[in-house]
DNA sequence: GAGCTCCCCTAGAATGTCAATGGGAAAGCT
DNA sequence: AGCTTTCCCATTGACATTCTAGGGGAGCTC
């Protein structure tokens, strides 16, 4: 037994995952199904984007204007909401990935601190 | 006017806070005011905890065993909280310290990723 | 004694993620 | 044809964490 359940903490960071969709559409329109395939894949599969997250997150980032879709088929001849980025997805990645290497840097900055001063 | 009011979102990822606070308890026992100062000073001011994220973070640590406290005074001759890490507190920093180097590789390998194989 | 800084705390709202579930349709298998 | 798997969309309710916004008290300086 031991069922080795996986942690119940949140295996994303909170914040994180509109900004890693924003990425995967840089590559073209894709539909959620693929985003999330992408994203695991790309990742080595260290990040899972559960259904349950993601979409409520490509809706809320369509509310924002990030993110367009457009009914089509996929490549498996299925209905598919494919997304595409806006200009103000596009900026919002921009910046999100700004926001993202500075925290990333506060942090590191924290766990090994620079030599001491004098 | 156009009071450049600060995103409402949060300023810290979530799950990050635990982490900072027990590294910052790696350097000897503090209370509650100091460690919020610190975390704020070593990260020149990019992350900033809040009383309100601070003193529920720390509750819940000594809840789940991972820091104690005992009172003292301040420096400034005050009152004050001194907590200091357990064993399963540093077992825990390991383990979220990890898990953190862990996940910003991912994060890394998506926003930037390597070189595409043939 | 007014005002500042330090130090503790909590309640309520907001947000985002997850687990669980549901449905439907194409593809593949026997 | 029927069955199963895979793909694709979506929502619900529970949960954890953070923030805003409050409250209180005690030492220090003038």
């Amino acid at each position: 037994m031991a069922k080795k359940k996986a942690q119940k903490r949140t295996e994303l960071l909170q914040g994180t995952l509109d900004m890693l969709i924003l990425k995967t559409l840089t590559n073209g329109k894709a539909h959620g199904y693929t985003i999330a395939r992408h994203i695991q894949r790309a990742s080595s599969d260290v990040l899972v984007v559960e259904e349950g997250s993601l979409y409520p997150a490509l809706h809320r980032m369509e509310r924002r204007g990030m993110i367009e879709h457009e009914w089509g088929l996929s490549d498996s001849n299925r209905r598919a909401k494919f997304y595409r980025l806006t200009p103000t997805g596009r900026k919002q990645l921009t910046a999100e990935t700004k926001r993202w290497d500075h925290f990333v840097n506060a942090i590191s900055n924290i766990l090994n601190p620079p030599a001491t001063e004098v």
